[in-house]
DNA sequence: TTTT
DNA sequence: TTTT
């Protein structure tokens, strides 16, 4: 049966991503984004805008690349799935988030603007096989 | 500068539309859904899946056609943004959600299967007023 | 049944556009994009780019705003379905191609650079019609 | 810069897939679909549909899991790239065609409907590293 | 918790 | 709070 599930983003970060390793070796990479859409113009005819703010995950080369790359600020592109997950936390109380898993990216912003950078980054994201 | 945001599910609906109107008439229709991915498997070698759960809301025309003619369980093509909002609960505690603005939307199941009901609904929804 | 077509597309003008009318009175506009696409490197280790080339037209107050605002060169954000039209020139030969029609848009780039032109044109697109 | 180029499509193949591979020994499958979009209606009130008629080509694995499990008339979610090519033909003329360069797909039918064929396929498509 |  |  037909499943798509499918998110695409551009967007700023809204903080440093960071960067972690699972016991098996993976990188996974952590951040935000904030996203701005107008939203046509209130009562008094000022142009109005809605933020998204939403986390994105990453793993494997994409969130070693990820790291490396982006801070807080960069504008860039994100294609993933949307995900929900549930869990306890340290109180015992039912959490719960959604959260979007990165398939996709492109840089738009760099950390720094040499050339240089954006020789090694804008090669295509190829660990695509990260089952989760 | 471009901002982009589309999120594009296909998935099964977890309760009933809920439908209501604004002050000025606009109606507002309120329904999950939930979108299954498989996601590999795990270590026993059986196939997981991961679901997704999300809410959505339409509006205007399309929130009476869906209102009308999705139920719990229904499968549907969903089409719209990604929003994050938040507010002061009656408690005055702060809360928050991510949440499916809905843009646009196909059938892929039928409250019920006669080919009338689907004559009366696969009609292009509302923004899609280019008349050819 | 799901007929999904959906094509996204940032690319940049390879010509003005055109505009028409139907007799109707309908606005078509008619102008073609460039999408660059890096692929990778060849043997000696240089980056490709692949070039897209695609019509597009679009319809009503969005042909309008197109004829309006870009030309040859702008860079835009394109979101429509992929067509395939084959017809009889007037050798009578058998023709056909493929093209886009355009469903929502976005300008990433201005006829010119002043904010008053930016004003007044990130109006959101004819379709978008719910008003948040 | 910015650089998308995205097409989603759900739709019945025209021809079994036809696989062959490079000197390098990389499988290449090549296939049509067919889309089917309602477009509002004629003059007397009769639906009327417009058929997408466009080529597909996939690589490595994923070419050869669709060699072996899509025939005519299947079902299909394709997702990947709209390429432009031209070249000059046996007699020396100018031809240029549209296709979709695959990335991801996701069969919606089988060649037998099987529970086992369905084992077998819906395996997550990884080889997204072919960079062309 | 928030970016431009 | 959850669908197939």
């Amino acid at each position: 049966m037909a499943n798509l599930n499918k998110v695409m983003l551009i967007g700023n970060l809204t903080r440093d991503p960071e960067l972690r390793y699972t016991p098996a070796g993976l990188g996974v990479a952590s951040f935000g984004i904030a996203v701005n859409t107008p939203v046509g113009k209130d009562e008094q005819g000022n142009r109005k805008t809605e933020t998204l703010f939403v986390d994105v995950v990453a793993f494997g080369r994409q969130a070693e690349t990820i790291a490396e790359y982006l801070k807080k600020g960069s504008l860039v592109y994100i294609e993933g799935r949307l995900r929900y997950r549930s869990w306890e936390d340290a109180n015992g109380n039912r959490r719960s988030k959604h959260e979007i898993v990165l398939n996709n990216f492109q840089f738009l912003s760099f950390k720094d603007k040499t050339e240089a950078a954006q020789d090694v980054v804008d090669v295509p994201a190829e660990d695509e096989d990260i089952p989760f």
